[in-house]
DNA sequence: ATATAATATCAATAGTCATTGATACTTAAG
DNA sequence: CTTAAGTATCAATGACTATTGATATTATAT
């Protein structure tokens, strides 16, 4: 009789979990995701503040992005990036499942 | 005047904790501590509980010992693996500093 | 219309890592 | 001493991904 890896949770929670594991395991992504806890900014403020090149600030925005972490609006020319809250905060809880 | 991605966390921290959830972002390495979460297995157990192959299971728990989320000890011919606590409490609670 | 600022996309490269099959090591039992 | 069970290691492979340089897109201002 195999063990259930963790009760209440599904294959598609674990993945789910994972890939947000994964996608906040680069160390500019959380980086990213850590100046955006203090609220919105233009990606031009981050690849500064961040010491990254544009294109690379924009690749990891788009990852983060596409999982669905962060939002963005336009505003002129400018691109402002800013917390998915209540995703975050689902995949958050979801992960204290798993790591208690 | 650049931005501190976040306030009171220093770049190896940031590197600690983003090598840890790069440990636990594969789908095997999260299952197996979610089922040492519940208390010590050898290995026998655990490759058979999750499906894996021998070596595989092995492999990983390697990478999760290597990290020092993990330790074990030889009971006859098995190894039976248990959480480190102090290790693994450290890592969660450094991690909620990066994503509150 | 043109130029410029801000951002996104594309192609190529290099490095990392999960998986597999085979083999070696370790311990206990006959 | 030999065998078998349990576990670890090794080499090879394929897949994924971070990074870079170049280029394209979008929006504003002159």
């Amino acid at each position: 009789m195999k063990l259930k890896y963790c009760k209440n949770k599904t294959n598609s929670e674990l993945e789910q979990t994972t890939n947000f594991l994964k996608v906040i395991s680069e160390e500019n992504r959380l980086k990213i995701l850590c100046i955006l806890q203090k609220g919105e900014m233009c990606v031009c403020e981050i690849w500064q503040n961040l010491d990254l090149s544009q294109n690379l600030a924009s690749h990891h925005l788009k990852v983060l992005k596409d999982f669905g972490i962060i939002k963005s609006h336009k505003e002129g020319t400018k691109v402002i990036y800013g917390l998915n809250h209540k995703n975050f905060n689902e995949l958050k809880n979801s992960l204290l499942y798993f790591i208690k």
